[in-house]
RNA sequence: GGCCCGUUCGUCUAGCGGUUAGGACACCGCCCUCUCAAGGCGGAGAUCACGGGUUCGAAUCCCGUACGGGCUACCA
């Protein structure tokens, strides 16, 4: 039942920011691996030089690090199978396009990207049922081809499709699937570089991939590649198919509409590694155990099959996300969310420049908002009262103008309380408030509170009170009451 | 347009011929409570896209239709 080592691979394209799927189909790719003692392998295809941006790459490698998805081979660690940067490649490739090109699977095209592209408008005009390349150069020497029009002097490679390709496969998570038939792919670009089809066939199988984890946007591609496989004559790998993620509008995942399809974009929003990995791992995939979103990666692996994953392109809503980052936060111990806390603050620019002091009182404040986060970003903000200058600090003026009657009593009442109070901390406090307020003034616990809570913390809602207190010191506390006693 | 892939609560999913169609998140209520959370308990929410078959019996199998998505590049 154990399957053998298997050898998978990612291979991102430096367009741009990372893609949050590069994240989704590593994370699969990287389970099999596990689950299989074999290895994952990250390639960087960047034969698009019209779309290259030099430092994606760089945040390639930072996003999937930072959510734990680790290769033993790729660009920057190297491998036995180097380079694993495709633009350094194309001596590897040209060999095998010459293969193909003496075997007649393959034929030089010169027509223009104009021509090509008026064929496909009148092709689409037309409404024709036939589409593709018209095969104009086929079988036709470059000096015959240049008598006709739409000529370009740097030609093409393409594949010549024979007729009875075949267009059916078996995909690991999905069985027997059909696929469109192919247009006469090209597959060395006059640039010399190769297309993404050639070079990920000859890539993955110099580089002894036996799985092929893609997004579904590649079925329709997938018997071109078969027939690559069978012309270079090499054994074909396992293909499965992910489902694609989606935008609310249930389009293919973009950039463009969901900002959440950049990968950077959990990490300035405060998202925990853990909790994306693990939300992704519930994307078209069921919980490790029925009931319970919260798994480990080792558990994930530990029962993972691809039989599992669904079909259906999952909606991509942050609902369940901040959800487990809740709790992954939570389950953080309070150093540890210090340092994370700390970490973002500063690395996004909420923190500039802490003082000792201020660094260590955030790191004692930090477990008052523990259970009340669901993004890191949020602890700076909402503890923002304790580093404010007593004078500076705001009253909400909502919260003021809806102040009860008793309110001035209430402050000056427990002014009263903590001034004389021996020890000061969150516990001496709160007895001494409750005996000032709730005995003494005969207010019920709930309404007590409410302008102590005003005057120190400048809100109605806010961490613990009494901890505030402590944290703040007698002197900032009582400063506080006094000021918003001269607004009642 | 053509060819493919898909369709169970708002969302993520369980289900693989016989279930009161289960869970999670979100939502609502109650409890707890110094506010807000967290936690506990409970609730509402899916005629399983629709129409035909097959079958004693279908969310589950088959065929259509509708709808959604993908591909249809010298982009991946």
């Amino acid at each position: 039942m154990t399957a053998s080592p298997a050898r998978l691979r990612v291979a991102p394209s430096p367009t741009g920011d990372p893609h949050v799927g590069t994240a989704y189909m590593s994370l699969f790719n990287l389970a099999y691996a596990r689950a299989t003692g074999g290895q994952f392998v990250l390639r960087i295809e960047d034969t698009d030089r019209a779309r290259y941006v030099a430092s994606s790459e760089q945040q390639i490698y930072d996003t999937l690090h930072w959510l734990g998805l680790d290769w033993s081979e790729g660009p920057d660690i190297g491998g036995p199978y180097a380079p694993y940067r495709q633009s350094e490649r194309l001596d590897t490739y040209r060999p095998f396009v010459d293969q193909l090109l003496e075997a007649g699977h393959a034929y030089y095209c010169w027509c223009s990207t104009e021509r090509l592209a008026e064929l496909r408008a009148e092709q689409q005009a037309s409404k024709a049922a036939v589409t593709g390349y018209d095969r104009l150069c086929l079988g036709k020497t470059r000096e015959e081809r240049a008598q006709l029009p739409g000529f370009s002097e740097t030609p093409v490679v393409r594949m010549l499709i024979p007729d009875d390709v075949e267009l059916s496969f078996t995909d690991v998570i999905r069985g027997e699937v059909s696929a469109p038939r192919p247009d006469d792919q090209v597959i060395l670009k006059a640039d010399g570089f190769p297309t993404y089809h050639l070079a990920v066939v000859v890539d993955d199988h110099l580089m002894g991939i036996t799985h092929v984890v893609r997004g579904e946007e590649w079925i329709s591609s997938t018997p071109k590649h078969l027939l690559l496989y069978r012309w270079l004559g090499w054994a074909e790998p396992a293909f499965a198919h992910m489902p694609l993620l989606r935008n609310t509008d249930k389009s293919k995942i973009s950039k463009r509409k969901n900002p959440a399809a950049r990968l950077t974009w959990f990490v300035e929003q405060g998202y925990l590694p853990e909790a994306l990995r693990n939300f992704l791992q519930l994307l078209a995939y069921p919980p490790v155990v029925e009931g319970e979103d919260v798994a480990s990666f080792e558990e994930f692996v530990a029962a993972f099959d691809w039989a599992k994953v669904n079909t259906t392109g999952p909606i991509f809503d942050l609902a369940k996300l901040n959800a487990l980052n809740g709790h992954y936060i939570r389950a953080l111990s309070a150093d540890e969310l210090g340092d994370r806390v700390v970490e973002f603050a500063v690395r996004e620019g909420q923190w500039t420049q802490p003082s000792e002091h201020d660094d260590a009182l955030l790191r004692k404040a930090v477990p008052l908002v523990q259970e009340r986060l669901v993004l890191l970003s949020e602890a700076v903000p909402k503890l923002a009262y304790l580093f404010t200058p007593d004078a500076e600090l705001e009253i909400d003026p909502d919260a003021l103008a809806k102040t009860g009657p008793d309110a001035a009593a209430v402050v000056a009442a427990a002014t009263t309380a903590l001034a004389g109070l021996g020890e000061w901390n969150h516990e001496a406090i709160q007895a001494a408030l409750r005996e000032a307020l709730v005995e003494g003034l005969g207010i019920k616990p709930k309404f007590a509170f409410g302008p102590v809570r005003l005057a120190v913390t400048g809100s109605n809602v806010s961490p613990p009170l009494f901890e505030s207190m402590e944290l703040l010191g007698r002197e900032s506390s009582l400063a506080r009451m006094a000021k918003l006693a001269a607004r009642l």
